[in-house]
DNA sequence: AGCACGCCGACT
DNA sequence: GTCGGCGTGCTC
């Protein structure tokens, strides 16, 4: 007796090769099982889709190479997690395999089978010591505000994901931990996946979670999952959520794809954060896999019979507009909770006209007296600038010289700390030079502004303000620079914490997610830059990152209250009419979400349209947008293409990266099903187009469903 | 995608 | 003389 197992393996769709891979085998393998199998010179790991008893047609035995090593010990991947599989890599126009393989930790690959066995032997081992950790008491949970529990209470009995609306400071992260307790205690073998936007954020979420369930589930049954851990972090973590050892998964969008067998809550925070969607490889949305997966272990249960249920809550202040939209159409359950933990008020918005303030000025002087008074008080103050280093152009004012970057259309920003031209697309580095390459001329001069310089200047207007103790005002700065280095970040939290510094400059990162109880003054300078872009989203976009940054103000209402002064959000803007204020004066996301959804409705945008983006990578421009405008016309004809708009290929914003040009076409349809069918039948064109010879020079090709930014 | 094989520049 | 750059082609 023989079998034929179709196996996949890491390649991807426009490799040429088919979705999965033939091979013989002795033994009856069932589907998802981890086999190692030859291909070419050398072994790699596979998945096992299926596994027929008869040979496949119209490939010879002699093609058929036998499978090198099964994974025994490991068990198979589930019917569900393959399925997600499945669907992300048809979603995504990617290989099966490619997405497959891309699930499963990296060290899987070359680990041997004996050392997996012992991998494996050292979990079960730390399995069977889990239960005998001492009982501690059960960590006791807050009473919840109305407002909580009856979000709580709706979560629990759902019948379709759930969209968490709440205010900043409004207790999400407590709603979180009591349905991540609800659905742990319904069931053993119940998981719980916690999604995150980025890294940085799964610290301080860790820390609140370990403090609520180590002690009811013991230490192992919690689990990171994110690309910032070691291989061998990777692979625990991952072993331990795939049997089932982990009760909770926290990570980032990374971890969407784990194996979970129990799965019965998933919480994606944050969920209208960008960095949910992936930017290379399969460019998939973790969030909206989430939403897919809830659905697909829910069928499964429900198949079982019973009532056991997979819930999945996205959580946000400022929710995406394709989840609000899709709230307001009753495909998700909104849960609304406006109202702030203490009974904290949602800060004040300063709105600073920029055409009415001293030129140059990169802070008005009416924002930087207020500083100085919160500072004498005794509060902290938060500042946010949404670039990198001390100016984004170096320039000659002489010759018209600027600090281009030799390989990408875009500036080297001069980062004054270590006198260098930094090119922020390729990293390309140099010396400051000490005189215009050009002329000569030694007038050369900064233009514009960054965190360096905001902090250097506001360091000198507030040189002569004293905090109550009469000690000097200290300014502090948090970037991707000042954080790089392993453990800066925690550090500079602490500084933050402890109260010794009393303002912090930074970019986004500094929005994000970290409460600091003395901040009642947060300020967006340049925070309008983003609506002068073409990107439709721009104005979303700015909503929430100015909407997250006023939550950082005044979250501590005691605090705030014994000041006997209200929290405030300054932003300076150079377009004070824009209707986005308005909403962000009131804090009134709903009208803001009314306002764009109408917009984009009028325009046949995203919720309302669907778009994919096809995106070339070449040696040349003209190569690039050949490709895309040849893929274009091979179009014709395919299925659904009279419901499909292809646009005229562009060059991207930036042009040039790391001497790599690029270029995309837009690609347009009403129905999402029209656009997936459609984009089926074009991905074997986009292949043979390569082969035109006006195409020479390509490099590379990828398809964005649902892009972010276009 | 990996990763082999294969052909041209700066180093032990 | 090699090490190594990445261009081209293949994987049941």
């Amino acid at each position: 007796m023989a079998f034929w197992p179709n196996v996949v393996v890491a390649t991807p769709a426009h490799s040429g090769v088919g979705s999965s891979l033939t091979y013989r085998s002795e033994l009856s393998l069932t589907p998802g099982t981890l086999v190692r199998v030859p291909l070419g010179a050398r072994e790699v790991l596979g998945v096992v889709w299926d596994c027929p008893p008869q040979p496949p047609e119209g490939l010879t035995d002699a093609q058929t190479r036998a499978v090198a090593d099964v994974l025994v010990g490991l068990p198979p991947l589930n019917a569900r997690w393959r399925q997600l599989v499945k669907f992300a890599a048809q979603y995504y126009q990617r290989g099966l395999g490619e997405v497959a393989l891309a699930a499963l930790p990296p060290q899987l690959r070359d680990l041997s089978t004996v050392q997996l066995a012992r991998r494996l032997k050292k979990q079960e081992k730390a399995r069977g010591t889990a239960g005998d950790t001492t009982p501690s008491p059960p960590a006791s949970a807050p009473a919840l505000s109305d407002e909580q529990q009856t979000a709580l209470q709706t979560l629990d009995t759902a019948k379709a994901p759930v969209l968490l609306f709440g205010a900043t400071g409004s207790g999400k992260t407590e709603v979180y931990l009591q349905a991540t307790q609800q659905a742990l205690e319904a069931h053993t073998d119940a998981q719980v996946l916690v999604m995150v936007p980025e890294i940085n954020l799964t610290p301080q979420l860790e820390a609140r979670f370990r403090e609520r369930f180590e002690p009811l589930f013991g230490a192992d049954a919690l689990v990171c999952l994110h690309s910032g851990m070691t291989p061998a972090q990777r692979l625990a973590g991952w072993l331990a959520a795939h049997t089932g050892q982990a009760r909770i998964v926290l990570g980032t969008r990374m971890a969407v794809l784990a194996s979970l067998p129990g799965l019965r809550l998933i919480v994606v925070d944050e969920e209208h954060d960008p960095s949910y969607k992936s930017q290379e490889g399969a460019r998939y949305s973790a969030r909206d896999l989430a939403v897919y997966r809830a659905k697909v272990e829910n069928e499964a249960l429900s198949a079982q019979g019973g009532n056991a249920r997979c819930q999945v809550v996205l959580g946000s202040a400022t929710p995406s507009l394709e989840t609000w939209h899709a709230a307001d159409q009753g495909r998700y359950l909104r849960l609304s909770m406006p109202a702030r933990i203490g009974g904290g008020a949602l800060p004040r918005l300063r709105l600073v006209d920029m055409n009415h303030q001293p030129k140059g000025a990169v802070l008005a002087p009416p924002l930087v007296a207020a500083m100085a008074e919160r500072i004498a008080r005794g509060e902290q103050c938060m500042v946010l600038l949404n670039r990198r280093g001390y100016a984004p152009v170096l320039a000659c004012h002489d010759c018209g010289w600027k600090s281009a970057c030799p390989h990408c259309s875009a500036y080297r920003v001069f980062h004054k700390l270590d006198r260098t031209l930094r090119c922020h697309h390729c990293g390309f580095t140099e010396r400051v030079p000490r005189a215009c390459p050009d002329c000569g001329n030694l007038d050369i001069a900064p233009i514009g502004k960054g965190t360096e310089q905001l902090e250097e200047q506001l360091a000198g207007l507030l040189a002569n303000v004293q905090r109550p103790d009469g000690s000097p005002a200290r300014v502090a700065r948090m970037d991707a620079d000042s954080t790089r280095l392993k453990g800066s970040l925690e550090q500079q939290l602490a500084t933050m914490h402890s109260g010794e510094v009393d303002v912090l400059v930074g970019t986004q990162m500094i929005a994000k997610g970290h409460d600091f109880r003395r901040i009642t003054l947060v300020a967006g300078i340049n925070a309008d830059s983003g609506l002068f872009a073409s990107d439709y989203r721009a104005p979303e976009r700015l909503f929430a990152l100015l909407m997250q940054a006023g939550g950082r103000a005044g979250r501590d209402a005691a605090f705030v209250n014994s000041q006997g002064s209200a929290s405030e959000m300054w932003v300076q803007t150079w377009t004070p009419q824009h209707p986005l204020f308005d909403a962000l004066r009131r804090h009134d996301f709903p009208a803001f979400a009314a306002q764009q959804l109408a917009e984009r409705e009028n325009a046949g945008m995203p919720p309302f349209g669907h778009q994919a983006l096809l995106r070339a990578d070449a040696r040349s421009q003209q190569a690039a947008q050949a490709y895309l405008n040849a893929a274009a016309q091979a179009a014709d004809g395919l299925p659904h293409r009279d419901e499909i708009t292809l646009y005229p290929a562009v060059p991207l914003t930036i042009q040039r990266v790391a001497n790599v040009e690029r270029a995309q076409l837009l690609v347009e349809a009403s129905s999402r099903g029209a656009l997936q069918r459609f984009l089926s039948a074009w991905q074997p064109v986009l292949l043979e187009c390569r082969a035109l010879p006006q195409a020479r020079g390509l490099i590379r090709f990828a398809v964005d469903v649902d892009p972010l930014s276009i």
